[in-house]
DNA sequence: TACGGTCCTGCAAACGATTGCAGCACAGCG
DNA sequence: CGCTGTGCTGCAATCGTTTGCAGGACCGTA
């Protein structure tokens, strides 16, 4: 019914219900409505409904200071690793009457610098940062203002700040394993930029696992991408197998990384998996439309935003203070791009 | 520096500089500087500079009733689709000083009803949707509180809403020009559903293109799928070729489309381009690697995001009245999908 | 000296909700 | 009958800004 004209506000209710405007606050709140008497409650919920009343959230958070909106910082929403995560943030602070407030910062400290500081004065309640890395100062400043802050995909060992993410060792330790498995001996590793955590872990997960399958790494089996793209990725895997060519399996720290390696192979006439076999991680989609399909490590993307978010809105509800860093299980999703090796 | 703890306000900084809290207001703000002597606001800037003040903007946007945030409703955030159309929109409104309200509502009129209630009540100054269908009541709702609308990728016909898309019919043009000028005459077209704008606009292209192309289109040359998915479209494109086996070209009105396609030549054991030539439109990251690359028609998504964004900018700022639908030129990328066909 | 005009700044009322406090009515109990 | 306690509602301050209005200072001119 109604889509009256002006706005109508809780004075309005109020007259309707011939009572208080405090009344009615009380009356349209669920946890405040016990102390209103039923039927006056009754009375005045009907008043609200009749008239179309929507209450003001801008004018409730300049009183309670609580915006009931979350920021999150991702690089690039262009990145198809993020849409699956902020689904699930989404999802998650939707159930618990939050919004979220989504800027991307291209891993820029100076648009970190400015949507922070945007954010901060639209006052919202928390942040979610997936940014590869963020500013120490800016960190220093959040902290300070005493905004919770949850970290995805990334862990900040020092700074004792919530974390959630997959288990990337164990990841590289499915990827490994399986292409020991398959008799693979001789096996690379195109690591990606050590300076972000995801990429040291990996090589770190590389090393052990590695180690725990009784074989040794030499130096020249590890090269290391400049940045998690298709072209790092064939220059590293190219380096590679200058320096290593009898090489049978490469476990890539990245999709992205894994395709140059197709690009890499293709150059120097060498066939995958029947010459070398293949493994990425992340499973981005359509890696089963690639030629050959290729074998990834599967994150639970959208598992990683929910679980940030419950973190986040456990700290928010005043909870358990204990900073924790929660790892979600990858699991190993077998397609065409690993074979046994040819030649043992 | 700074960064203390209690969050300063307007009147700290006022006693800060010994002058008013109004007058801090107006030094502050730029467009009402001009009415306060230049040395006092020398004066006032200095001193919020040296309090780290911040302004809050729930406050201020309880007095303007503006809160310099838009609401952006798509169907999936993880549709692939979506992304760069996003960052279109969050790119332009940045510069204009504003912020984005994401929100995923799966075409479902609850959700997309509830998540519009929310943002109603968070005061957002405007919108923007791409969703596929917005329920005719929920459309007069808004224009009842006379907050600007703008569609993306579809268009509302009879409702006076602005909108931006890409020239769906151009682009379908385009896709048949190329297999006809590669020698193709027996052309199919798998269609998506009619009760998308999108759907029904390439359908039409296609009818368009094929005539002024100087060929007829039996109604068997073309097959309706009811969603936009690989599933539908390898479903589409099977009944094609029972009925049509001869077809030596087949236009998608979609790139899922198209893949489901590829899933059905195979089935059959078509191959593509040798047998059957296939033309997806969007143009999604990855198609390029695809076997074979696919030839698809791309669309200037973040385009659209920008111009849908400087349309609402401009309504909100009073600018034109006249309702504006603006389409956008897609062109073609040719990859490895397309082949003059084999058996003139 | 008086007067009109220009600049600037202070005052105070909003914006729409929440909430501590006070007060009223009424019931129960002694 | 008086006292205490409980249950409900009204009052008014408050959150941090913005902004129309009024008034003070100062200048120039008559």
């Amino acid at each position: 019914m109604s889509g009256g004209r002006a706005p109508v506000t809780i004075r309005d209710v109020a007259r309707a219900a011939k009572v208080h405007p405090g009344t009615v606050s009380r009356a349209l709140n669920t946890d405040t409505r016990a102390l209103v008497n039923p039927e006056t409650a009754e009375r005045v919920i009907e008043a609200a409904e009749r008239l179309g009343y929507r209450p003001n959230r801008i004018a409730r958070g300049l009183k309670t200071s609580r915006s009931h909106t979350i920021g999150v910082l991702i690089p690039d929403i262009t990145n198809p690793l993020f849409p699956p995560i902020l689904r699930g943030i989404e999802d998650r602070l939707e159930d618990a009457g939050y919004t979220s407030l989504i800027v991307n910062t291209d891993n820029d400290p100076e648009r970190e610098r400015s949507h922070l500081e945007a954010m901060g004065s639209r006052q919202v309640d928390g942040f979610i940062s997936a940014t590869a890395r963020l500013d120490r100062e800016l960190l220093a400043e959040l902290a300070s203002r005493s905004t919770p802050l949850v970290l995805v995909n990334r862990s900040f060992e020092d700074a004792r700040v919530p974390a959630v993410a997959v288990d990337d060792r164990r990841g590289i330790r499915l990827a490994v394993g399986h292409v020991i498995e398959l008799g693979h001996e001789r096996i690379g590793h195109v690591a990606g930029p050590q300076n972000l955590s995801t990429g040291h872990r990996r090589y770190l997960g590389f090393l052990e696992a590695m180690r725990s399958g009784g074989i040794e790494v030499p130096d020249e089996h590890v090269c290391f991408a400049a940045a998690f793209t298709e072209e790092e990725g064939a220059a590293a895997c190219t380096d590679l197998l200058d320096v290593a060519p009898d090489l049978t399996a490469i476990v890539a720290a990245n999709d992205l990384l894994a395709i140059g390696c197709y690009d890499a192979l293709e150059a120097r006439g060498l066939r995958c998996p029947d010459d070398v076999s293949i493994v990425g991680f992340n499973d981005m989609p359509f890696l089963d439309r690639l030629r050959p399909p290729l074998t990834s490590v599967r994150v639970p993307q959208r598992e990683i935003g929910k679980v940030a978010a419950d973190l986040l809105l456990e700290r928010l509800s005043g909870g358990s203070e204990a900073v924790r860093e929660i790892l979600l299980e990858p699991t190993l999703v077998v397609r065409g791009s690993t074979a046994p090796p040819r030649r043992l």
